[in-house]
Formats: structure tokens, sequence, C-alpha cells
DNA sequence: GAGCGCGTAACGCTTTCGGGTGAAGCTCGT
DNA sequence: ACGAGCTTCACCCGAAAGCGTTACGCGCTC
């Protein structure tokens, strides 16, 4: 009885994805979720052997959600879903232990290939890129304020600004981007909004 | 005689909505296309009903696809496919002539709805967000070096490193620097990268 | 109850950014 | 041959950003 659990926000990537895996050869069962809450709430009583997990989702980014997958279950078996080349989160989360990642512009037979593979041999490891020191362990996890303080910074206000729209004082806000700066590693408010571009804390 | 064409840079998407409007009743025929530049090379030849286009691609992005192909067909039809909410590039393209769009997380029902509405009425059209006027007409089309540039910002490098990264002088990163803020329609860095990612302009 | 992370705020200080302007050479296309 | 656009560089200047630091209240945890 082999089951395979898919992660992802959207409905018509999770259909896509739920036909694609159920005709690989062995699987018998192809369960879907709508986000890394979902896939954690779960877990326990209903655990899969293999999970194709989106990585940019609202809420819990799939980043997070196998670091805490993972956490709970070393064992689990987690390949990652990206749609673009936004290999800093794949890499990361290669790094925090999925067993590695899938383009979804990948053609339905690489898609199946892989997903035979890794079932086939629980060791399968898709090798990850070389990461960088900072980026290995560093998992962000931004407060909600620093999400705002982000988000403002995306669309183009200052610190002033952002602070006026959240009540706050410029003070204030250059206190919260200095924080998040440090989370994310990011040397200045562009580089900020890249990583979280890259990570899915912004859209 | 309806046809419709489908364009995405992923081949599973393709092939998602590929069989999904087959299935909408009045469609004798689907054809797929990977890139901006192919629909515009096949569009004289063989021309649709519908497109159906992505606003993510690499390459010519979906938003200046659709520029350049109502520029030589005003009465083409085009429905922006966006996977997020990246409303910018959508509400660009959608004030550009695309006349509605669809989020990627829609259900196959909506898909087809939409669709089969779009191909009954063809006038049918989607009332657009409220534009703010430095949206309107701005269409991005950044050159080689502001691009490298843009790229450095969303690495967290100074105006200076970029110079040194670039053999350019700090000065004149920050003429380039100036001149793409001026066509993205940036207050700052951070904005510029941000609206770099959002029109698929960087990675 | 001591420590930690978070939210809020402030002050001083240095660095960087962004805008304005001018200017030269280059390659296009018309 | 001319203009338009790209690339390169320079100078000035005010406005932000970013950093270090301090501080106080709050809730949570060990």
């Amino acid at each position: 009885m082999t089951s395979i659990l898919v992660c992802d926000d959207s409905p018509l990537a999770r259909e896509t994805l739920r036909r694609a895996v159920a005709t690989v050869p062995g699987v018998d069962k192809v369960t879907t979720a709508n986000s890394g809450e979902e896939v954690l709430r779960r877990w326990t009583a209903d655990r899969s052997d293999l999970v194709l997990m989106d990585v940019r989702m609202p809420g819990l980014g799939g980043v997070e959600t196998v670091r805490r997958l993972l956490s709970n279950d070393p064992n689990a078996r987690v390949i990652m879903l990206t749609m673009a080349e936004d290999l800093d989160g794949v890499a990361l989360a290669v790094a925090t232990g999925a067993r590695g990642y899938l383009h979804k512009d990948a053609s339905r037979a690489e898609l199946r290939a892989t997903v035979s593979q890794a079932l086939a041999d629980p060791t399968w490891r898709l090798a990850p890129r070389r990461l960088r020191p900072a980026e290995i362990g560093a998992v962000p996890t931004l407060t909600a304020r620093e999400i705002q303080v982000l988000e403002g910074m995306s669309h183009g206000r200052s610190n002033a600004e952002i602070g006026r729209d959240l009540f706050l004082s410029e003070d204030t806000v250059k206190t919260h981007a200095r924080r998040l700066f440090k989370k994310l590693g990011a040397s200045d408010r562009a580089h900020a909004v890249a990583l979280g571009f890259r990570w899915g804390l912004v859209r």
C-alpha cells in the first residue's frame, strides 16, 4: 500500500499533480492538501510514503513546513515542487531534509520518473546545489510585524511611510527592519525584498 | 471552428490547461506555445479565437507579449493567467488590452466558465482594478545593463559593489539605477527589485 | 523569577541613495 | 546626416537608510 500526499495551494496544480502521480506504477493512493498547516495537522493520523510539496504557499511556506514535518517525523520523504528557478528556496529545503526537488515546468514523464525513483529507493536523494554557509540552517521565520514592514518595502514605501501606514514611529519601523534584515541575512532592503520573494514571504 | 491557444512556459501547466479548456463546449481545437516569442511568430499564420497567456515567462513576459500581439492584431482576445496575486502584472496586462485574467489557483470549473464566457461574448471584459496613472502604459523593457544592475540590487550589492562586479564606476551604476527606476516606476531599489520579481525580470 | 523574544520608541552617527545636470562616444535606423 | 537611445563618467546636494545602543512593558518558558 503506497500512498502519496500532494500539497499545493492551487486547486488546479493539485489536481494536475494528483492525476500525474496516480499513473505511476505501484502508487495506490494519492491524497491532497492545500496548505502546510493541513499537512502537519493530518500527518500523525494519515502519513504518506512520499510528499510532493509546493515551495511557495501562503501561511507556512513549503520550506518551513518541511522543517516542522521532519522534526516530527525524521523518516518523512519529501520532494519539493518549484515553479521558477527559485533555487534559494529549494536548496534551503533540501538542506533542511527534503529528498529532492522538481521544477513545475518538468514534463509529466519527468515527474513520474522522479516519483517512481523516489519510491523505489528510500535512500534516494537529489544532490543539492552547493550552499553558502549563511544559507544552511538559516530558516527565516518573520513575525507578522516584520512581514508587514517587508511588504511595505516591496511597495516602495519609505520607513516613514510604512510607519504612517501601520501607525508606528519611523524609529520603530527601523527597528523591525533591522531585525528582519538579521533574520534573513539581508544586507539592505532591496536584498530583503528579493529574499522575501525567493522564499515566498511576500508576493 | 473555435480554437484556443494556450501559452505557458511550463509543459505541465500547458498540458493541464490544454486538457481543461478542451472540455469546454464549442471548443474544437487547442494549440499550445511555450513562449511569447512563439505566439507572435505563429500568430499571422495560425491565429486563434482566444489566447490564455501566462504572465510570468522567461524572455518576453506575458505582458509584453500581449502588448505586441495587440499592436499587430487589435482584435486578438487574451486572458492572462497568474499564479499568485501578482496583480501588478495582471492589471498592467488588462490595461494593455487583455480581456481578463484567471488565477491559476482557480478551480477547473472556474477556468472553464471564464473561457466559455469569453468565447460566447466577444465583448466580454473583466473589470480591472483601478490603476495608478504611472502604471498605465508603463511597459518596462530594461536593457541588459539595467537588468544586471537590478540583479545586483537583488543580491544585496551596493552601487559601489555592483560597479566593481561589472567594472563600472559607481556613478555609472547610479545612472543605470536611475534610468531603470524611471522605466519601472519604482521609488527606490527595494521597490524596483519587487517589481522585477513580479514582472519576471529577475529571479 | 530570570531569561528570551517581541513590540514599541528614541538618539547619534556614518554611509548610501536618489535626483538633477552636464557631457562624451557609440550604434542604430530613417 | 540627424536624432534617439544606450553606455559611460562626473559633480553636487539633500534625504533616506542603516547601525549601535538604550529602554520599558509584555507574554512565554525553563
